[in-house]
DNA sequence: GCGAGCCACAACCATTGGTTGGGCACTCCT
DNA sequence: AGGAGTGCCCAACCAATGGTTGTGGCTCGC
């Protein structure tokens, strides 16, 4: 009784002459706009109804019409139609999709995107991820074209290329995650120095790479105990700890998308006064960038911004400041 | 410049084994699961890079990985992929998605259908219309299964079939329709009484129908001037003519989504003490109903009340009285 | 260094998906 | 009423597609 999903191989082409069959409906006219004979589309109509063990049309005198099963299946057949127009496009060099790198897709980049694209659905828009940390590779990526952008940072922008740019994306504000026998795990806020001699767990951090020298200087600046070493084994192994112990938290991006097992009664706890941001760059070509970029650096630019103060390591007020600089020039 | 949309053809089963591949990282255990060898997938994703002309994996010595373009292609291939299920899910007999004539895609019914599937996405819905006016036919469709229930109102209950009941759906509101030159333009809300007078046209009632029954007890309750008669030329021309005529005006349903362009300046009046509401039936198998019928039904039983006092016609309110009686039995 | 595992290439063949030609059903016009 | 016109389906045919088997090259681990 239970429906599995039938394997039935449909084919994209006979779909389209379904579609304009049933637009126009004429078998004949259709055919000639898709550039073969009347009887092949026939064929074609004839195997997908065989395929579906439906009839799609019946057939008068004066052309086709859409039976009850048609009607069903015409907004289906239209939307995979769309569907493949939009694959090859994401695809198709020279004129592809928006593509952008981001670190993870439960990061706040991506979300930041995804909300970007619920506002914009008509933009092509692929959100990929390149899995390799050393942001030198994006910033290759992004110069030969195979990608359009990618929210990387690189401390020093003397490594950047002639044509690749770097320019303050978005702030990520960060959160404390705790288990529920945590002793902050009650707080509704909480300031930095309330985060001192409380162990600070954040694996998975490459050593060498911005994120490293983030936190290095976040421990420096609030005397905090953060713990970036050791090897990052998934987040459901750092979830499972967090839950589980009674001293042990870490730091996320407050829009990261993490999700846990209602089980586990994790809590986030914003941070503030002041506020602690990961300062998010977006490298992108300096000439000809992907014409959809334009609105993406746009949206971002109108992001709400944090609660002041706003604390921010060192390299990201020094760029703004000659960021800032090189603008007024 | 402009990438005007390439025809490539795309093999769906293709597609199929090319988000499986990218899943499992194997083509040959890829090809295990679709029940062909590992060459058959090599030549269908070969044949669909060739197609694309990018390519989508990078071969190596212990599985295949997805380059960037893959990992863009990815989601779409996914898509397409579950839009082929839905497609064959909605037309497959037996167990095919729920099916609902309503009388037109811009009628209230189709819009209350559209509201409770964007709350419910994971239903498979399907919204046809019949395209004959003789509620019979409707009912015809229901007894044999071709559609899942009709949104349809015999005012004589005794012609139902045995297997087929019809219960109330929800009543919708009756809005006056004028053109800014209309007397009536300016008011915000409006009587029955204050329509008197005032010539109203409503085109494309079949005599004989319910709706026909309708404007004429709606006529002779509040002595209007309701000219049901001739026919009905295309929601343009009707349009076209109230935004031109200072004395004619028509009755819309408060939820029907008539679209003119932003020079017609037509406005909508809500028209109150009494509310004049049209009851929608719903006309849907007795025994074994569509499964996903039951929400439908629900949510139809959660929509909003209307402003009292409601005129509705004689038939309604005798209707609901058998209908009140039969359940308290 | 060699076997195991994985993918690509080549040769082969059934099936598919298109073509042309012909026929039947219905409509419309005279 | 009959014939021209239109529209779709069926049959025969044929190239190209999409699968198979067999083989070879590559990388990794022992």
């Amino acid at each position: 009784m239970v429906g599995h999903s039938y394997d039935v191989p449909v084919d994209t082409e006979a779909l389209r002459s379904f579609v304009r069959a049933a637009e126009l409906g004429r078998l004949r006219q259709a055919a000639d706009e898709l550039g073969m004979t009347q009887q092949g589309v026939s064929k074609r109509i004839a195997a997908l109804e065989r395929a579906l063990e439906v009839r799609l049309f019946t057939r008068t005198a004066r052309g086709v019409e859409l039976t009850l099963d048609g009607q069903a299946f015409l907004p289906h057949a239209r939307s995979i139609v769309a569907g493949v127009e939009r694959a090859v496009a994401a695809v198709r060099p020279g004129s592809r999709a928006l593509r952008i790198d981001v670190l993870g897709l439960r990061s706040a980049q991506a979300v930041v995107l995804h909300d970007y694209w619920r506002s914009h659905p008509e933009t092509d828009l692929d959100v990929v991820t390149l899995r390799v940390s050393d942001p030198r590779v994006a910033v290759a990526a992004v110069e030969t074209g195979d990608i359009d952008a990618s929210f990387r940072t690189v401390t020093d922008p003397a490594v950047l290329p002639a044509d690749v740019r770097m320019i303050p994306a978005f702030d990520s504000p960060l959160e404390l995650l705790v288990g529920p026998g945590h002793p902050l795990a009650s707080a509704r806020r909480l300031t930095p120095t309330e985060l001192r001699k409380h162990r600070i767990w954040v694996p998975g951090i490459e050593p060498g790479s911005e994120w490293a020298e983030f936190y290095d200087q976040l421990a420096t600046d609030f005397d905090l105990r953060i713990d970036a070493a050791g090897p990052h084994f998934g987040d459901e192994v750092l979830l499972d700890t967090l839950a589980d112990s009674s001293d042990v938290a870490t730091l996320v991006g407050a829009r990261d998308r993490y999700i846990w097992p209602p089980t586990h009664d994790l809590r986030r706890i914003p941070v503030e006064n002041p506020t602690l941001a990961y300062p998010l760059s977006l490298i992108l070509p300096r000439t000809n960038p992907h014409p959809g970029l334009r609105r993406v650096v746009a949206h971002l630019g109108s992001l709400a911004g944090l609660p002041e103060p706003v604390w921010l390591p060192s390299w990201a007020t020094e760029q703004r400041r000659g960021h800032t600089a090189s603008r007024s020039r």
